[in-house]
RNA sequence: GGGAGCAUAGCUCAGCUGGUUCAGAGCAUCUGCCUUACAAGCAGAGGGUCCGCGGUUCGAACCCGUGUGCUCCCA
């Protein structure tokens, strides 16, 4: 067999990719075997890979390729998620690119845009993955606005409302005046801003004047002093601290808090909002923290959800001046009949406003000072833009009572039921339970499933999933004489709701709607794959998503949604930031894939990502990759060389021990990482495959059992030595699979069916755990005479292959013969002897307890080796000293369990032998 | 402001129930090698106040308290 002297990945990798598909390894449907089932998080029908999802989906990859070759029944949905905000977003821009508004189309119209664009470019992601290797079960591709999915979504809006859990009301919402939608609170992000904090003065109300809301000059209001208290000076105006004047002319009242010394006898006062001449109360409430500011705070139930709480305790006024784009608005303010300044704000956006009132409120007096401050300011996660707290009608979902009537949600996760990793998220999950706020599920957008409730023309609604269904119930709630149900009006002008739902309000059904659970209840399919198995995600949707499938499996299925869920870090750049496309720091994937290969990628992703942690990318984790890769070729070709050789039949223990000794190294390490995978510390367990394939194979196996040039091989050993590469090329594939394909193929010849992929993993010839034991131990015995040895060499200055005669103690021979074959061949030595005590002129070393020796021709230099002895002489003294100290202390005798005791007697025993030896050796230098 | 977590070699991290010669791995560094699978390699070596302080214990990287620094989540 030709091979290339590198490996290319990128010939093998479209054509493995192909042929798996082709030979239908990634499908599923549902047998006797037990299934291993992951549903994929689905990624925004509009994204594109990063490194995020590299991550998730190659370990999600590797869990379902180990899982196959285990025997499961794997089964790995792909799908798409219809991410209403970011996808209505890009159609938007799309259309505006070519001139077309969105208010200049109908919804139908709308909706035939997006579809089309979806078609066109939605789900490139999915053609990545393919990219990176992933065994995905395309003939599930799903996507959450399907026709079946849509209808699901449908059916249990209507179920929740029926059941009270839904309602419809007037609420503070999060407003993203760019997308101009409500958001739930998980939507919004809160960064710190530099902005201002303004200091303005309401003037109070002239006691003289005959009509406080008449369009008194307010430059008569300059600050004076007047004397309500007989002993101390009172300024004529309260001062409020503020960061948003914009607001102002919705304020309705200052408030104060009841204890504040300061303000205590100005409750109930009243004073004048500047500009609009509003005259507004003085009120108090132990909400306002008298150390903030002035201790004073305007009132704007409007436009904060804090203020619109006090607002509601204290019945004050509800005045909204932004309208949905963050655009001043004058229609709540007409009453007051507003003067011309007021009405010059009109339309201007919210940030040129709160320019503009400033130097206004400045032109009269009013402000006090501006100072410099750092505040939390909520963001839209999706538009980026600064949300507005805006009171509007909105579909919520009632959670407390949810929760309520789904208390497994939190004791399935605390009791283990369901597995977190790492289980410090647990702690999180709780907190957020527990203080879990109504789901704010509408959303002021076309894209997405359109929310089931029809309105007739009083705004009175009935919800059911289609029109007809409305119709009916409609007709039905007239009959029972409900008077908000008008039977004059015709039951043909219903209209649906204009707003559609959440994505998340589909994507907390994906678990089991892959599978049609809702739509098609209790079907062949769901029945076998649900529950899932595992679910891999990012912690950052935990609320989002993760705990949301959970209620959602106890409310429609009765069941957790997955066993285990692994929630992978965030992926940053090597200086630990985040990636983003601001900072440019994000790589091309695809580009990477290109450069080094699909597998390279995976690996270098996997070695640096340890369980549960974020991930610092660097570049240099796939060039090792790539190396990694490169050596499994040359084994592969070495592997061919050695098989050209002539083969020598001969069984003898001495001449076979290096293939006893690895296999138990490969069962060894098998059952190890088998055990890392179910913990999912996938990290650890490529950091063992691949030590176990450098070192332990490469490095010392191959080492051991190539013959000497011109000299026949041992047949038994390179049998075992292609076994053993197959072997673990399987133990690797799940994490590499396009190279260990590869090379599965280039080993052996292969029928037709006979691929890695679908290969299965076995534990072979394991020995009891007494017989391990001894042979690896000969191994390690082995390869540390065979260090020793070279680094006596060095320190001697003798070249690797320099003549020397090796002496072992006798006292060892029995344990010692089995390796002694290929130990002489390791360590050059013509000859190998066991004798009693080290003989004349030469150079000791010692091996665990064993004084070994080797003489030589040359010259040699025992300074050196002196100074070893005594450095390892003083060392155990020192050692043997603590040990004594301890084993002489009564309370440790009394209180150290048995065996910790027995192993100190043994530790001290040990010392002193070696130290024995040591100074024999030293007394022959 | 409320909550959670982290701190171990230059870097990234392991370190299980407190006890094995336990202070580890990989990368990086240094030294020597063109040894015929691989110089993209081989062989060898050095490197630490386990964040500071206090406590519990026969015994602490590990448990408790406290200080410092960092990260994340929530408002």
């Amino acid at each position: 067999m030709e091979l290339s002297k590198n490996y290319i990945p990128q010939e093998a990798e479209n054509k493995w990719y192909e042929h798996w598909v082709k030979s239908g390894y990634f499908s599923s449907t549902p047998n006797e075997k037990p299934a291993y089932t992951i549903v994929i998080p689905p990624p925004n029908v509009t994204g594109v890979l990063h490194m995020g999802h590299c991550l998730n989906n190659t370990i999600q990859d590797i869990l379902i390729r180990r899982a196959r070759m285990q025997g499961y029944n794997a089964c790995w949905v792909p799908g798409t998620d219809h991410a209403s905000i970011a996808t209505e977003a890009k159609v938007v821009q799309m259309l505006r690119e070519k001139g077309i508004t969105k208010s200049s189309l109908t919804r139908e119209e709308f909706l035939a845009y997006a579809w089309e664009w979806k078609e066109k470019y939605g789900g490139i992601i999915l053609q990545q993955l393919r990219k990176l290797g992933c065994s995905l079960d395309w003939d599930r591709t799903s996507f959450t606005m399907d026709d079946d999915y849509y209808q699901a979504v449908i059916k249990i809006f209507v179920q929740l409302y029926n059941d009270g859990i839904i309602y419809r009301g007037l609420r503070m919402v999060n407003w993203d005046p760019a997308s101009k939608t409500a958001l739930s609170d998980e939507e919004v992000i809160f960064k710190e801003i530099d902005s201002k904090l303004y200091y303005v003065k309401y003037p109070f109300v002239n006691s003289n004047s005959k009509n406080p809301n008449s369009n008194t000059d307010p430059s008569t209001l300059n600050p004076q002093l007047s004397t309500t208290n007989s002993q101390l000076p009172t300024p004529n105006y309260i001062m409020v601290a503020t960061t948003r004047p914009e607001t102002i002319l919705g304020d309705v009242a200052i408030c104060v808090n009841p204890t504040d010394e300061r303000y205590k006898d100005w409750i109930g006062k009243e004073v004048i909002v500047p500009i609009i001449n509003r005259t507004i109360k003085i009120i108090a409430d132990e909400y306002v923290d008298a150390e903030f500011g002035t201790g004073a705070l305007k009132i704007t139930p409007a436009h904060d959800k804090n203020d619109n709480e006090i607002g509601r305790k204290h019945n004050l006024k509800t005045i909204d001046t932004l309208d949905a784009d963050g655009k001043f608005a004058t229609e709540q303010l007409m009453d007051e009949q507003p003067n011309e300044l007021v009405m010059s704000y009109h339309g201007m956006d919210r940030f040129d406003l709160r320019k503009k009132i400033v130097e206004d409120i400045a032109a009269l007096g009013l402000i006090e000072k501006i100072e410099d401050y750092k505040g939390q300011v909520g963001t839209s996660e999706r538009t980026g833009a600064i949300i507005e707290s805006r009171l509007s009608m909105q579909w919520f979902m009632d959670m407390k009572t949810f929760l309520g009537k789904h208390p497994e949600t939190l004791s399935a996760v605390m009791n283990d039921e369901i597995k977190f990793h790492p289980a410090k998220l647990k702690n999180t999950y709780n907190h957020w339970l527990e203080n879990i706020k109504d789901w704010c599920i509408s959303r002021q957008l076309w894209w997405g499933q359109q929310i089931p409730a029809w309105y007739d023309e009083n705004g009175t609604f009935v919800v059911a999933e289609n029109l007809e269904t409305a119709q009916k119930l409609y007709v039905e709630r007239c009959k029972l004489n409900d008077t908000t149900y008008n039977p004059e009006l015709s039951t043909l002008n219903l209209k649906q709701d204009e707003d559609c739902l959440d994505t998340w309000f589909s994507s907390w059904l994906w678990p089991m709607e892959v599978f049609k659970g809702i739509s098609h209840p209790n079907n062949a399919e769901v029945n076998y794959y649900y529950p899932t198995t595992t679910l891999v995600t990012g912690q950052d949707i935990i609320f989002f998503w993760v705990a949301r499938m959970i209620m959602a499996g106890f409310e429609f299925k009765q069941q957790i949604p997955f066993k285990d869920v692994y929630f992978t870090g965030m992926v940053r750049d090597k200086q630990g930031r985040k990636m983003s496309k601001q900072l440019g720091n994000s790589p091309d994937l695809l580009g990477l894939i290109d450069q080094y290969g699909a597998d390279a990628v995976r690996f270098g992703i996997m070695i640096a990502s340890p369980a549960g942690n974020d991930l610092l990318f660097d570049e240099s984790g796939l060039e090792q990759g790539k190396l990694f890769g490169n050596k499994l070729w040359n084994a592969l070709k070495l592997l061919h060389i050695l098989n050209e050789k002539e083969k020598q039949v001969d069984d003898t223990s001495e001449s076979t021990f290096a293939s006893l000794w690895f296999e138990q190294r490969l069962n060894e390490v098998n059952i190890s990482i088998e055990q890392d995978i179910k913990e999912f510390k996938l990290s650890e367990a490529l950091k063992k495959i691949y030590s176990l394939i450098w070192d332990d194979y490469c490095s010392w196996y191959l080492e051991w059992i190539k013959p000497p040039q011109d000299q026949p091989i041992n047949q038994y050993n390179i049998e075992k030595a292609f076994f053993f590469f197959e072997e673990l090329m399987k133990m690797l594939h799940p994490f590499m699979p396009f190279i260990t394909e590869e090379i599965y193929h280039s080993l052996n010849d292969r029928k037709e069916g006979d691929d890695i992929t679908v290969s299965q993993l076995a534990i072979h010839n394991m020995q009891s755990i007494d017989e391990r034991r001894t042979i690896l131990n000969q191994g390690d015995v082995l390869q540390k005479m065979i260090t020793s040895i070279r680094d006596v060499r060095i320190k001697q200055n003798l070249k690797p292959k320099d003549e020397i005669e090796l002496q072992l103690p006798i006292a060892y021979q029995n344990e010692l013969n089995p390796i002694i074959k290929t130990l002489q061949k390791q360590s050059f030595a013509t000859s190998v002897s066991f004798v009693s005590e080290p003989v004349e002129k030469s150079i000791t070393f010692m091996v665990d307890k064993m004084q070994c020796s080797f003489t030589t021709e040359k010259e040699i230099d025992t300074t050196q080796q002196k100074e070893q002895l005594e450095k390892e002489r003083d060392y155990l003294n020192g050692f043997l000293l603590s040990v004594e100290k301890k084993l002489s202390n009564e309370r440790f005798i009394q209180n150290a369990k048995p065996e910790i005791i027995e192993i100190e007697v043994k530790k001290k025993n040990d010392a002193i032998e070696k130290l024995k030896i040591i100074e024999e050796s030293l007394n022959l230098l």
